[in-house]
DNA sequence: GAATAGATCCGC
DNA sequence: CGGATCTATTCA
């Protein structure tokens, strides 16, 4: 199994959000298959952390693409994104949920995909492209017609259609 | 330094 | 539908 490249995270965001979908992501042993994304793009999109600009929080998406970006969020739950796109184009990929070949089990929500994993905000700002623990492979083939779209779920503005899910 | 909103989840 | 519970950002 190869690890995905630089070249798959650093593009169109929208596009990896849709080719994310049936990749596995390997952590620490664990695998996860994504069967559900979202894409914050830019500081142009009100719901990306990075609209209102460079800040210590959302520098990593500024940053080169194939990183991962691990906050928490409402003081309880960890969100993984992958960050997309050219140096200083703030923009990244959240995963929103996944199913475990493992344990065997759906996972929905960003919250609960990372409490699967283990992942926290040690895991924030990992290069996923280089590193040997955490990184991405190819997974299941996605037929493009099995592919939603739909609006981006628990944010107040920014209501683009910018979720991808199987 | 205080207030507040936030890419969520769980239990009632 | 509200509570849990922390962080980054904004305001005084």
């Amino acid at each position: 199994m190869n690890k995905l490249t630089l070249n798959f995270y650093n593009s169109a965001t929208l596009q990896v959000a849709k080719n994310l979908l049936g990749k596995i992501i390997h952590f620490y042993g664990k695998k996860i298959i994504i069967n559900e994304t979202e894409a914050y793009i830019g500081q142009d999109d009100p719901a990306c952390h990075a609209a209102k600009g460079l800040t210590a929080r959302t520098e990593v998406m500024f940053g080169r693409a194939g990183v991962s970006y691990v906050y928490l969020i409402y003081g309880m739950h960890y969100c993984l994104n992958f960050v997309t796109e050219a140096e200083n184009f703030p923009a990244a990929v959240l995963i929103r949920g996944g199913y475990c070949p493992i344990t065997n089990q759906y996972i929905n929500g960003p919250g609960r995909l990372c409490k699967h994993l283990g992942i926290t905000k040690n895991h924030n700002k990992i290069d996923i492209v280089n590193n040997e623990h955490f990184f991405l492979t190819e997974g299941i083939i996605v037929l493009p017609e099995a592919i939603h779209q739909t609006s981006r779920i628990g944010i107040s503005q920014g209501l683009g259609a910018c979720r991808e899910s199987i």
